[in-house]
DNA sequence: GGCAAACTGTTTACGTCGTATAGCAAGTAG
DNA sequence: CTACTTGCTATACGACGTAAACAGTTTGCC
């Protein structure tokens, strides 16, 4: 589970995350800074995936040698972890959104937007509470999205919980989906035709009397979207569906019969 | 993203899950078996997590060289899918569960305890579609659940895309507060104070009224729900909003205005 | 102004990892 | 019986994260 086995300092994974250390008051000037290791950290990733990041290659992106990062950052777990704050800030909202609704369909719909556009940021395990800035702001577009609906501050905060939850695993599942040629090196055609020879395979009408009636009826030949690679639709689809609880709940709650 | 560079075979992806291998009919006899080494990586993982999973220690404690395993599995990254796999079978449903939400409610719970379990199952990044028999048969368990409520194949289909996604997602978040100590080495309380200190130093009202305000109405002082550690309460709670949402959604699709 | 302390970057090294490949032995098809 | 297939071992390689020592740079303090 742990990647990192030595002991990390909550302390300085604070300082990291909102850029506040102190300055050093002696010994030569740093050639390098934190933000410039992140960023070249994040540009790898964007472009060939975070199995790609290395202290080394790092280093070599900025002309040092692998050492020298580790006077500031602790770890690679460290990197990864700053790598994912940076590269997740979501935009400020657009001005006109009216309601609760439409706030929390658009921050949804961002979030989403930024792991389709950083998707590697799914595959670096997240090891502890998120505290960073980008994080603590998108936890106050939601809340603040939900201000105003008369609920209270742990309902708001268990709404937050259940669409943060929602909008990750969407966004893995689609990620693992679209993604399948550049995870697995094999053409997505060959998954999709491996998933349409499981369904006739071993989908039965005895074990699976249901997915059998299903995929005989439909037609199922294969799993894939060919228009809709990262499954939008079925994302609405969903977020509607939550929506539509909070809906009730909200109701519920301010007018309770 | 990719971390084996390969070529992986979907073809034989999927006689790896299935079972579905012609035994040879030449050459000495095995000693091995697919499913020893996968339960072999699953003991390792269930007792010290997926990091000490290596070629390396599964082949020693199984008495064998770590060259021999890839006679029976082609990558680490294969063995880790079919650890998932075999290590994420959920029960048969409990008889006496009356209607789809019952039984869904059952389904997402169920999901949700074997993550808890095997929550290193967590960490395995999501390389392919899923196609191996406990996936289908999780499948099958909550369209089964929805058989009969006069939604449509693909509806039933998006359906339990959004409770995977939610249930996924929860999943993930519950971990890594759950598993800070593990993850980091660190003990959860010094987390919880950094949180503390966190939302006491840079939460501000300038930039997070809403959160300013309901950390200083409801006296946060950290994140850590010391009884319910697997955030229980919170997953039920969304869990409800996604039930509602559904069944709003049936209702309105059963009986249009 | 000089010295000690703190800091930056480099070099070297280590242990661990996944996996390629060659070699030998076991067992069967023809 | 021979050739082929298959199972396992041994050896090796490249890659990785990171510890620790070293040399050079810069500042605080006396």
């Amino acid at each position: 589970m742990a990647i990192d086995q030595r002991q990390a300092d909550p302390n300085r994974t604070l300082e990291l995350l909102w850029d506040v250390q102190a300055a050093p008051t002696r010994g030569p000037k740093p050639a390098l800074s934190l933000r410039q290791i992140v960023d070249t950290g994040i540009a790898i990733a964007d472009a060939e995936g975070v199995a790609a990041v290395s202290m080394r290659r790092v280093a070599d992106e900025l002309g040092y040698t692998t050492m020298s990062l580790y006077r500031y950052v602790p770890s690679k777990t460290d990197l990864l972890e700053l790598m994912v704050e940076h590269a997740s800030r979501t935009a400020d909202p657009p001005a006109g959104l009216t309601g609760w609704r439409e706030q929390l369909r658009w921050w949804a719909n961002e979030i989403v937007e930024v792991y389709r556009r950083r998707r590697w940021a799914l595959d670096v395990p997240l090891n502890a509470p998120p505290m960073g800035p980008n994080q603590i702001r998108r936890m106050e577009q939601a809340l603040r999205a939900m201000d105003g609906t008369g609920l209270s501050g742990g309902e708001m905060l268990g709404i937050l919980v259940v669409l943060s939850g929602y909008v990750r695993g969407h966004a893995q599942l689609a990620s693992t989906l679209a993604d399948v040629e550049a995870r697995t090196g094999t053409p997505q055609a060959a998954w999709d035709q491996a998933y349409g020879r499981m369904l006739t395979t071993f989908v039965n009408p005895a074990e699976h009397p249901t997915l059998a009636r299903i995929v005989a009826e439909e037609g199922f030949e294969g799993y894939a979207e060919p228009d809709d690679e990262w499954l939008g639709d079925d994302f609405a689809f969903g977020l509607d569906l939550v929506l539509d609880g909070i809906a009730r709940y909200i109701e519920r709650r301010v007018s309770p019969e």
